[in-house]
DNA sequence: TGGTAGCCTG
DNA sequence: CAGGCTACCA
């Protein structure tokens, strides 16, 4: 503590509101402390806060009595201030802009440690008794608004006593505060002393020597250190513990100067304030709006460079600024690096989980580089058959289907539905989940959707940012992020914090308890909490060895939730799943089971599933085709030949003006969200004239006439976008 | 034998 | 859209 980089580093430490490690209860917190606004800013304090907002020290050095700086919980002392002090009106005129040089009493560096733990304790001390007579203040406050209306009409004896025992509250309460000021203040005139006396030397130094450069620096980057490592290795509590929420803006500072002088260390105090600027409670006001100055805009800097003690604050608060936004985005990319947190080994199948991956890079590259990982673990599946294109085949699915009806975990609903919920051991009947009133793509919480995704179908791109996590403001990639590091929390860690719900990007219901779920999705975590409940669980084990199925590796472990009765897995296929499917059929007529599995990240495949989503694309074709054929006969009939640019004419086209066409996107693409590519247009066009022209010549007297179409076009099948690869429905 | 396409039916 | 069925393929 005789540096100054002591000082910082140790007070980083204590100060930072952040917390790198984040309680798992509290995780949604952390992207409140993000906000574009304010160039990004990431202060907590400017967020409204819990009771007890993580207050740093220097933070409140740094504010210069604006508001915009200004902290609910300052906003709260403000409020008392004014109310009970009436110094409204001195702080503003305290905040004249006097510039107050350092100087004044300057204690031994020992001294100084000494008296600022001492300090730093009572203040905590201090603090825990304010806050709680200070949220009841609160209370009482708002209760005395209410009972305000009601004295009217009762003026009851009873409300005179309470009312007495408020008043006696409140001043006690008042006590508190006025001596936790005068120790803050201390507290901080000594902070600032240190600084002022430790950079004034150092100062000196550099103007006389050329070796201060080296200093310095090295001073800083033991800083830099110091204060990484604080901020890693801090504790929440202790943070909460040492932060100081109540510590005053400046404004305040100038009347509290001016009241305090009962404090043991008037003397010296006033006797400092004489000596820098004459008087009055300005001088630690001066001080900390000239570094708040010098922080806020350089403009100053010059006139402060004079001032080591200056330099030296300023260099520790851009540190703290510094760390606390690289601890942010450390949180963050650790957050994202937590894929996989749990062992493989307990989840023997690597090959598991879906196919995220995709074109582009940043996220995709990620998604893609998981993806590649899981077809190398998966080993080669099995092809298939004669099928169309993209029939690659794979793996079979799980081959026994359980499901279970207890579900804590996630929502259901009753569902009136036939075959919604399946009986156990029944692993056929797969059914959509039943719709809900909500948003079709998701539902999670409202509170913890941002207003721009809460109606899904009218953004152009709603993928998963509809069902992630409450981060208003965060850019859609970093609620990814999150969200998908979230996913792999421990369940039991997440518990409590949401509804997994929220997670289900359209799967909001859990339906009849396939099994379902990639954990490999950032939006997918209810396969992340089935995986941490299974190796909870080792007794669920049998049900893998009964499951038996798993060719190629693949699903084993990701079937485990439907043994684990949680009710919280993705099971089965949401409106939102028939939508999107819905619309890759636009792309592709024919795909493969795999296919199907890369572009529905957030369902857990298993036999039904895979069998109900295929079935799907057979009632598309299936679809697709009678009304090729019945357009087809129908302009057969009519002899509906179209004429081309040139008057010839011309085999029939599929415009997008046509009733064909619209029967098609309204069946395909109902609410008309998204832009019928072209391709299938072309595509649809030629299957409209094999019809026509099998009809023309008479070859659909063949019973098997269609088949030969149905060769053309499944061959002319497209990449589905990889838009198409997130959970939830890609619009546009 | 399992998976899938296609057809038919409801 | 789902169920049932058949046919086909590997």
């Amino acid at each position: 503590m005789d540096s100054p980089s002591d000082l910082f580093g140790r007070q980083s430490s204590l100060i930072s509101p952040f917390d790198p490690y984040p309680n798992p209860s509290t995780a949604l917190d952390l992207p409140r402390h993000i906000t574009p606004s304010g160039g990004g800013t990431v202060h907590p304090t400017l967020e409204p806060t819990p009771p007890q907002p993580h207050y740093p020290l220097i933070h409140h050095l740094l504010q210069p009595g604006g508001a915009p700086m200004r902290s609910k919980g300052q906003l709260h002392l403000d409020r008392y201030n004014r109310e009970e002090e009436g110094m409204e009106g001195e702080k503003e005129e305290g905040m004249g802009g006097r510039l107050v040089g350092v100087g004044g009493k300057r204690l031994s560096g020992a001294a100084l440690v000494a008296d600022w733990s001492y300090d730093i304790m009572r203040v905590k001390r201090l603090r825990l008794e304010s806050l709680v007579f200070g949220d009841g203040e609160i209370g009482l406050e708002e209760e005395e608004e209410e009972e305000k209306g009601r004295r009217s009409a009762e003026r009851g004896n009873r409300e005179k006593g309470r009312e007495g025992r408020r008043k006696r509250e409140k001043e006690e309460l008042k006590e508190q505060l006025e001596e936790a000021r005068g120790r803050l203040k201390d507290l901080q005139e000594k902070v600032w002393k240190a600084f002022g006396e430790r950079s004034a030397q150092e100062e000196e130094k550099r103007w006389s020597g050329g070796e201060q450069e080296e200093d310095g620096d090295g001073e800083m980057n033991k800083e830099e250190e110091e204060t990484a490592k604080g901020i890693t290795e801090e504790e929440v509590g202790e943070i909460d513990d040492l932060s100081l929420p109540f510590i005053p803006s400046s404004p305040h500072f100038q009347g509290i100067a001016k009241q305090d002088r009962k404090a043991e260390d008037h003397e010296k105090r006033s006797e400092e304030q004489r000596n820098v600027n004459g008087g009055g409670g300005v001088f630690l006001e001066g001080v900390l709006k000239r570094a708040a100055v010098w922080m806020g805009c350089g403009v100053v800097r010059g006139e402060w460079e004079r001032f080591g003690g200056e330099q030296k604050f300023a260099q520790a608060l851009k540190q703290e600024l510094g760390s606390a936004v690289a601890r942010v985005i450390d949180r963050v990319l650790r957050l994202y690096t937590q894929n996989d947190p749990l062992p493989r080994s307990i989840h023997p199948s690597p090959g598991e989980g879906r196919n995220v991956g995709g074109g582009g890079g940043g996220v995709w590259a990620a998604l893609r580089e998981r993806e590649e990982r899981k077809e190398r673990g998966r080993g080669g599946g099995s092809a298939t058959h004669d099928q169309p294109p993209h029939s690659n085949g794979g793996p079979p699915p799980h081959p026994h289907q359980e499901q279970s009806e207890a579900l804590p975990l996630i929502t259901r609903r009753p569902d009136n539905r036939r075959n919604n919920l399946l009986p156990p051991n029944n692993p056929t009947k797969n059914t959509l989940l039943p719709p809900h009133p909500f948003p079709p793509l998701c539902q999670p919480h409202p509170a913890f959707l941002p207003p721009s995704s809460r109606h899904k179908d009218s953004s152009p791109f709603l993928p998963p940012s509809s069902c992630l996590l409450p981060i208003p403001l965060l850019h859609y990639t970093m609620q990814q992020l999150f969200t998908r590091s979230l996913s792999h929390l421990h369940p039991l860690h997440k518990g409590g914090i949401m509804n997994s719900d929220v997670y289900m990007e359209g799967n909001p219901f859990p339906h009849h308890l396939t099994s379902s779920s990639s954990s490999s999705h950032p939006s997918f975590p209810p396969l992340a909490v089935m995986e941490g409940l299974d190796r909870l669980d080792g007794g669920l084990q049998h049900h893998h060895e009964r499951d038996g199925g798993m060719r190629g590796g693949r699903d084993g472990g990701m079937d485990s939730g439907i043994y684990l009765g949680l009710g919280s897995s993705q099971e089965g296929l949401s409106p939102c799943h028939l939508k999107k499917a819905k619309l890759m059929f636009f792309y592709a007529r024919y795909p493969s089971s795999n296919t199907l599995k890369t572009y529905f990240p957030d369902v857990k495949f298993n036999r039904c599933v895979t069998s109900q989503l295929i079935k799907w694309f057979s009632n598309f074709r299936e679809f697709f085709y009678i009304q090729m054929e019945r357009f087809a006969r129908q302009a057969a009939r009519d002899g509906a030949l179209c004429l081309g640019r040139d008057s010839r004419e011309t085999p029939l086209r599929l415009g997008r003006d046509t009733e064909l066409y619209r029967i098609l996107n309204m069946h395909y693409n109902k609410s008309n969200d998204y832009q019928v590519p072209d391709r299938f247009v072309e595509i649809a066009e030629l299957a409209l004239r094999e019809f026509y022209t099998a009809i023309q010549t008479g070859r659909d007297s063949d019973p098997c006439w269609k088949k030969y179409i149905y060769k053309i076009i499944c061959k002319l099948d497209s990449p589905v976008p990889d838009s198409f690869r997130l959970p939830g429905c890609p619009m546009g």
